[in-house]
Parts: structure tokens; C-alpha cells; sequence
DNA sequence: TTAAAAGTGTTATATCATAACAAAACTCTA
DNA sequence: TAGAGTTTTGTTATGATATAACACTTTTAA
């Protein structure tokens, strides 16, 4: 079981977070034969550099500033190929998207969402994910996907008195 | 734990489900002094009439023919209440609301969804409950809500061949 | 009975997402 | 390397989901 926040802009360098899933979404591509257009390559960077899960239309705006083409049709091919290729998420609870920290592994994506900063952790559980294949089995229902979404209060917005959390 | 197949029109008698949700819908509102309006109830009772998880545009419609107001605020309002009272759940996935099957008792709106027939199954699973709780603890979290939504394939579906599914 | 609170009506707009078809870029093989 | 086939991108339009803001009405409770 390991558990890590996706987006701590405090204890770690971002930056080589970014690189890291850059450079791993490269690999993943190539392995698979797929193409790590220039628009979707810096989607992804956008994604990861945003340090919260960014909404499809606040990716356009940065695309776009960047002179890419700025229809909606642009940044939702770009997740739909993202999605698909396992390097971001969807939090469908806020209708955003979050660089995977796991893309290279099998692995689902379970969430803790902030309800205050709006940071996102993701976590991986195996002994949960087993419980509800087992789960859904003794139904006969065959088990795709899952949407694992935990909102609450993080330990540092806690730490926060009320009136200052962002 | 417990199981059940929220809009099974099948095996059971789907108007004794609405009467019994309105009945329990009537007493938790009077029970904490929420005013369960002619709209509010008729948003709930269009909701439960449904074997599906309904839209809001759909409910919108319903509620029109029948000489509401047909603003979308006017059913947004009315989801808020419920879902707020605890009379119906959200179904993030889907953007769509579902009657809560367990409306008078303390419990997690845990979801199959049946990527077919898009039926939905609403189930607790209070190992999983206590373990996410536990999760989210080890990590100063304090949880508030879960979005827990499992896709696949139903039983029913499964059963069928692939060509005349729904 | 009347002031406050809660609920509803109405208009406008914000936000999220896809359909459909044309044009360009890439890839693969003869 | 020409060109057919495939994939990707550009472009316009529209569909789907949701909320803001303010006026008006109904209900509640002092």
C-alpha cells in the first residue's frame, strides 16, 4: 500500500515530479505506439504543473496563450487521449483532471480531495480494491472501473484556523 | 452489509419502493423541521419513478408537463434539498440523481453501475467504510463524504448476448 | 398582524462537453 | 519517394449541466 500527495507544492520539488511523468508518459507512448503530440505533451506538462486538478476550460486558457488552437474540441481530444493512455485522471467529482503519479503501473486511482485547499492525494489500496472486486463478483457483476473520491479536511488546512484556509 | 438493487423492475414491486421512500421522506422532514414542498416532493417521487439515475434536465421536463416551473433553478433547488436531506444521492459519474434506498439510516452511497443497461445498484459495505476512514486517518484527513461509483457489467447484461443489449 | 425567514419565479449567464465535417500531418508500403 | 490510407488537428456550431442575482410570494413565529 503506498500513498502519496500528488500535488505538495512544500516538500518536494514539483519540477522533477513533472519530469518524471514526463519522461515515463514518452516511454509509455512509444512502447505502445501511440503519439505524444506537441498539444498533448504540453497538456500534460500544464496538468502537472497546475498544483490542483485543472478544469478542461482553464487548460484551454493556458493552451491557447501558448497559441495553441483555443476550441473546446483541442483541449478534450487532448484528455480523451490522456485518459486513455493512463497519464491523467479524471476527478469526476469536480469535473478536473490530475496528472497520474502511477501511469507506469497497474494501479487505480482512489483520491482524498480537500474540500478547503482543493489538493488531491492519490492513493493506491490494494486490500480495498480486492473488497470490491470480491464484492461486485458475488453480484455477477463484472467490475471495469472505479471512482474512489474521499473529500474532507486535509492535515494542513486542519492545522489552519477557519478564517485563513485558501 | 447489505444489498440491494435499487430500480429492479423485475422482481419486486417498484410503486411499493416510492411509497415507502415518501413515507420515510415525509417523516425525516418532519422529524428535523424540513418542509418536503409539492415541487421537492414531486422532484422525489419523479426521481424514485425512474428506474434509471435521472438528469436534472430530465426531471426538469417531467416536472414541466406537470405545470412547475420549468426554470433550471427551480430543479436544482429541489435536488439540493433532497439531496441535502438525504433523500437522494448524486451520481457523480453520471451526472444524474438516484433515490437513496436508506434515506433513514446513517450510511455511504456506494454505487454499481451497469455501463450497459445503466441500471445502478445502491450497496453499504461497512469494512470498506471503516477501512477508508482509517485510511484517510493515517494521513490527519478528516472525511466527510465518499464518492465510491463501480462500473461494469450487470448480471442481467452478462447474461445477454452482446448484440441486443439495452 | 407583521417582521423575518424560507421558498419560488424569472432572466441571464457560466461551465462542461461533443457532433460533424474539412484540412493538415503523419506513416507505411509499393 | 509518391501517394493511399490513417491519424491528428482546425473550425463552427450546438448540446448538456449548473449557478448568479434579484424580485416576489408564502410560511413561520414572535
Amino acid at each position: 500500500m503506498s500513498f502519496k500527495k500528488t500535488h505538495d507544492t512544500n516538500s518536494h520539488n514539483h519540477n522533477h515530479c513533472i519530469e518524471t511523468a514526463l519522461a515515463t508518459a514518452e516511454t509509455l507512448c512509444v512502447e505502445q505506439g501511440q503519439r505524444l503530440t506537441k498539444v498533448r505533451r504540453r497538456a500534460l506538462e500544464l496538468i502537472w504543473e497546475s498544483h490542483r486538478p485543472l478544469g478542461a476550460y482553464q487548460l484551454l486558457a493556458k493552451l491557447a496563450e501558448e497559441g495553441f488552437n483555443s476550441a473546446p474540441p483541442t483541449v478534450y481530444r487532448a484528455l480523451d487521449f490522456l485518459l486513455n493512455a493512463g497519464l491523467i485522471h479524471k476527478v469526476e467529482s469536480m469535473n478536473a483532471y490530475l496528472g497520474c503519479a502511477h501511469a507506469d503501473k497497474v494501479h487505480q486511482g482512489y483520491f482524498l480531495i480537500c474540500d478547503d485547499c482543493h489538493n488531491v492525494m492519490e492513493f493506491d489500496y490494494q486490500d480495498i480494491h480486492s473488497a470490491l472486486i470480491a464484492k461486485a463478483e458475488t453480484q455477477g457483476f463484472e467490475l471495469r472501473s472505479k471512482t474512489i473520491e474521499l473529500t474532507g479536511l486535509c492535515a494542513d488546512c486542519k492545522a489552519l484556523p477557519e478564517g485563513v484556509r485558501p
